[in-house]
DNA sequence: TCTGGGGTCCTAGGACCC
DNA sequence: TCTGGGGTCCTAGGACCC
């Protein structure tokens, strides 16, 4: 700690990051259109045909996830684990599991929702993944305090974007406020589900000291592992290492690993950019050598990578294949072209071209993927705009001119109590006479 | 955790150029 | 024919994330 002591005043430089992170939130769609699941364990899988057991679960909704069922497990086990009707005792009410497959175009029409509920409350919001995205709300609220001093205004920012999701769309969400991205990531994660989590900027040490380092945003099982070898369990452990010794053996990743660890983290908030690969792959239900398949498949697939980069306006330059042999060795084969291009045929002939190294091998999976790609040339009309490249389905912002405009004044919001129902947004703004372009033109 | 699908970024080695 | 050093592009693999 740097002897920061609590009540310390706040930088007027301290930038306030909001992470909102939907909580189950394949499951959550699901409760919405089928509100008897709620309050229910809910598996939301996909490849799941019944006598086959090769798909996997996308989403478990937190009770499920009571009876041992995770993220990416097989679907078999995942409703192994769950409770079925006949088990339920007949004189009670007792939980009972259910599946539902993956239905993404509805996901995104709800993400969609919400982005749109973002986009009205922060100038730069960065939509990471489907139900997940980082807002710099710098300018709109404030790190003040409030009453005795316990609370920021931030907060009251925080938990009005919750609210307001939970009340217009009704999926609950996972809010983390803190100065920088990476310590905003962490704390949205603290108190999931349905959490509210603020780290002022004098507490950033405090909180993140004793956590554990894999909470850090970028540590998986691998560099755990190696960070343990080190004696480094907690992100407290990591931000009191030897930098240099960090560094040595993580290299670039290392130093930033160590600075997040720290609380530092001078990355801007920016709109999430174009694609810079597309990809499918697809797993056979049993690992087979049968050449013919192989070929058929990536055939496939190919086709489907081509009409996806099409559709999105992608020309690519680079045509790759992946290989899954068994157990689980991935090998990926990929050659590049003098010029960008967008030639299904092409995708076709050099993926079944760069296959015939595997032709005599047992294969699991394969996918096609395009790199390199390159948007210009298309789209010249203008209509782009609409091509989302995040989410899908959510309208992309015109940044830039969002960006240039001065919304200092009058953007901090009112303090809103817990529980407390709040009025309309837009109800809200005209009230507080509170505006910014983007949110009327 | 015997393992689905769609991505990102980093690294290392080789080819090639000056 | 031996040799230095810097830069860039490409491929393959690995770790990680949702």
């Amino acid at each position: 700690m740097d002897g920061q002591l609590p009540g310390a005043t706040v930088d007027s430089e301290d930038r306030i990051i909001l992470h909102v992170d939907m909580d189950c939130f394949y499951a959550s769609c699901e409760r919405l259109r089928e509100p008897a699941l709620e309050g229910k364990p809910v598996v939301v899988g996909m490849g799941y045909e019944p006598g086959e057991g090769h798909g996997a679960v996308a989403t478990a909704s937190y009770e499920a996830r009571e009876y041992g069922v995770e993220s990416a497990q097989a679907i078999g086990q995942a409703l192994d684990a769950l409770p079925h009707a006949p088990d339920v005792d007949d004189d009670h009410d007792g939980p009972v599991g259910f599946y539902r497959s993956v239905d993404m175009d509805f996901y995104k029409s709800v993400a969609g929702d919400v982005k749109e509920i973002l986009h009205d409350h922060a100038n730069t919001v960065r939509e990471v993944s489907i139900d997940e995205a980082y807002l710099d709300v710098t300018n709109r609220t404030s790190w003040d305090p409030v009453d005795s001093g316990d609370r920021t205004i931030a907060e009251g920012y925080g938990r009005h974007i919750k609210q307001q999701i939970s009340r217009e769309v009704g999926v609950p969400a996972s809010v983390g406020v803190a100065p920088n991205m990476s310590t905003a990531k962490i704390a949205s994660d603290f108190d999931k589900p349905n959490g509210l989590t603020v780290v002022r900027p004098t507490e950033v040490s405090a909180f993140l000291d004793p956590l554990p380092v894999d909470e850090i945003h970028g540590v998986g099982p691998v560099t755990a592992r190696e960070l343990r070898d080190l004696s480094i369990e907690t992100a407290g452990d990591l931000a009191d290492a030897d930098q240099g010794v960090i560094v040595d053996q993580f290299g670039q990743r290392g130093r930033e690993l160590y600075a997040r660890a720290r609380g530092e983290d001078d990355r801007e908030v920016t709109p999430q950019g174009r694609p810079k690969s597309l990809s499918r792959e697809s797993a056979f239900t049993e690992s087979t050598a049968d050449s013919e398949a192989k070929r058929e498949k990536v055939g496939a697939l190919a086709a489907d990578v081509a009409a996806r980069a099409q559709s999105r306006g992608a020309m690519y330059r680079t045509i790759g294949i992946k290989v899954v042999t068994p157990p689980f060795d991935v090998n990926t084969r990929a050659s590049s072209l003098s010029g960008p291009v967008d030639e299904p045929d092409l995708v076709e002939s050099v993926a079944l071209d760069l296959l015939t190294e595997f032709a005599d091998d047992k294969v699991r999976k394969l996918g096609v993927r395009v790199s390199n790609l390159d948007f210009e040339g298309q789209d010249q009309a203008r209509l782009d705009g609409f091509e989302s490249t995040g989410g899908g389905g959510a309208i992309e912002r015109d940044v830039e001119s969002v960006e240039t405009v001065d919304t200092s004044g009058g953007q901090i919001t009112d303090w809103v109590e817990e529980g407390e129902s709040t009025e309309s947004d837009t109800k809200r703004r005209v009230r507080d006479g509170q505006s910014s372009l983007g949110e009327f033109e």
